[in-house]
DNA sequence: TACCGTTGAGAACGCTGGTTCTCCCCGAGG
DNA sequence: CCTCGGGGAGAACCAGCGTTCTCAACGGTA
């Protein structure tokens, strides 16, 4: 097995059990196990379990962000291009092993003790922050509905976590509709 | 040190300690120096670790919702009464050791391994998002601003934490008053 | 075949932390 | 004054886990 898929599979490991179960509560046995690779070779390609975290956190909001931004592209209208990210705030959310936001959770559990996992948090929120303003301002709406937007967004998140249900995603798309009117 | 007060003692540090730097991180050797109460004491009020943590939530869970009514209440009109929500938000974000809201923090630690803590994070949010249908029940206004009322405090808590800053609140708030003009 | 670097399996190490135990002090009651 | 039960300080115990080490197997090369 060479680097690149070793490293591959620690890192889909690593989504699986962080994501899963939390950090802390995550050893690197179970990584070991999960993934197939050697801890040797973990601690080859990632010199230690907070390394190992950052990757995780680096990889999943390219793809996070990435999916989101396909989801959108999908719609032409400003205007339905925003809400459109309500939509697959809930498709996100119904996907099974769904367990909230990623980095709202490392944050609950990390964000006091490490400073580069705190980073990371906000440049993944300040990041979708500014994919919404964009989205706002392509629509030729005023800037504050970005940050309307935005909390309802981690609001839905952070609801569908605690609740284990997809139903925030349409309630804020809801919120986000009557934003959008009292904007126009 | 009779019983009642090794008890506080003992949930203030939990409090501080645990709000402050995350449950997983602080040892119960931590909560012993905080508190000036010995490690058998603890384990007599408290038989295990977990029941302290639950003790830590519960108690502030009935503080929380207790300062955020008597805040609400030196209001009288009922449109008021829900904006001042966001206003007291604010000042809750401005305490210098805010670091977001408790439940949220736990979920994210606790909420995939201990379904007494997840229980106790549900509870909460439940209570809170009820408080808030009162008040818009009691302003005369439809049950759906409920909810959006509650993803944007929600937001607004995830991200005071995370961004650090209290100006969500204002954001929210901004935010909320365009929903009760849009459902008025 | 002999050599050598690399790898995997898993033991070993050291530390942390939850929980329990030991030992000593002290104050109440006889 | 003696006894005794409760409490405090902190050592002890034990399990988990991050990290490193040992050792044997293996594949490529002359």
């Amino acid at each position: 097995m060479d680097s690149e898929l070793a490293r591959d599979r620690a890192l889909d490991a690593a989504e699986k059990l962080f994501y899963g179960r939390g950090i802390q509560s995550v050893g690197m046995d179970a990584i070991r196990s999960t993934s197939g690779v050697s801890l040797k070779r973990l601690y080859q390609l990632f010199p230690a379990k907070e390394q190992l975290v950052e990757a995780y956190l680096d990889r999943r909001d390219v793809v996070w962000r990435q999916r989101l931004a396909e989801h959108v592209d999908r719609h032409t209208d400003p205007r339905e291009r925003i809400l459109s990210v309500f939509d697959w705030l809930r498709e996100w959310f119904q996907e099974p092993d769904f367990r909230g936001c990623a980095w709202i959770n490392s944050y609950g559990e990390l964000g006091a003790t490490s400073p580069r996992v705190l980073a990371r948090v906000r440049a993944h929120k300040q990041a979708f922050k500014a994919y919404l303003a964009g989205l706002v301002a392509d629509a030729g709406l005023p800037e504050p509905l970005g940050g309307g937007l935005y909390l309802l967004a981690e609001g839905a998140m952070v609801t569908a976590g605690i609740e284990g249900t997809a139903e925030p995603a349409a309630e804020a798309g809801r919120a986000a509709g009557l934003l959008l009117e009292a904007y126009r």
